[in-house]
DNA sequence: GCCAGAAATGTTATACAATATCATTTTGAT
DNA sequence: ATCAAAATGATATTGTATAACATTTCTGGC
């Protein structure tokens, strides 16, 4: 994924939508974007307190946290509640009805499209008078490799 | 739900795939029934301290999550990520493509059947080489009665 | 019954995850 | 320029979970 031109897009679907993507939380995207599968938050405080150096100060998790809620509330990240991790999402602009196959084995995540079964699901829910939270759904097992390996 | 039933049944379950359901194990199965939702780790911790008093040792957490990690593999529980809490499954010994729907607002868990949509949601795994690892589904939303109210 | 290995539990300590609270700075609108 | 809102900094604390090792309990073979 070209993570310059994935920041530039986040940046206009941003103010397009009046929110900013301010220089921490550009940061934040970018290290995350760095990550080939699952980010950690305390794995991005690291990296954060490393770039900024010692003598300028401590990051502390509320810099983290509040930054990765601003961009999985904008789409840009999902959380992957079974392991505390996050990912980044390829398509935000997009109405996407996908799953994402993480491998809790090697952390790498698969993408799929899955109009029909999640159509089919959230429907469900909507009959028992129940609003889910999530759109995308994100599910955790053993990828092609990882099982054979 | 009958509690004592539940536990006659889940001992039964047991015994007939010869793993063992223990005294802690039982014990911390019941507290779970006890709840009318979800129930939360530390939250058994303090029960399980309570009921063996002050004199009696000190429970730690370990004692906790392997008894719950017991009951997870076995089917008596779910675990709720998003939530870092857990649910009673009613019906553990039949196979079940169901969803469970949790209120994170109120803690009601709701359970319906969802053998279409999952199966063609555990069938497009594995046409990607994903074996996934939850056979049910817990999603976390808002029921009807906290969506009115 | 007795013993050896396995399973379960106890114990201590620590790592990881997340939030509450309040102070300070930056931003955008008037 | 000023004010209010948004964002960030800073401090402290709570909640969640596991590692590592000791001890006890159970089970099957003798």
């Amino acid at each position: 994924m070209d993570a310059e031109l994935y920041l530039q897009r986040a940046a206009s679907h941003c103010t397009a939508q009046g929110s900013r993507l301010t220089p921490l939380r550009r940061k934040i995207l970018q290290l995350a974007l760095a990550q080939s599968g699952l980010v950690k938050a305390y794995q991005l405080l690291h990296c954060l307190q490393a770039e900024r150096g010692l003598d300028n100060g401590v990051v502390a998790p509320p810099t983290i946290y509040r930054a990765l809620d601003f961009l999985v509330a904008h789409g840009f990240l999902h959380r992957v509640d079974a392991l505390n991790a996050y990912v980044v999402c390829p398509h935000f602009a997009c109405e996407h009805d996908g799953i994402m196959l993480v491998c809790d084995h090697c952390g790498q995540v698969q993408e799929v499209d899955a109009t029909h079964s999640l159509g089919s699901l959230w429907q469900q829910c909507h009959q028992h008078g129940f609003q889910p939270h999530q759109r995308d759904l994100v599910l955790t097992g053993t990828c092609q490799q990882c099982q054979t390996a």
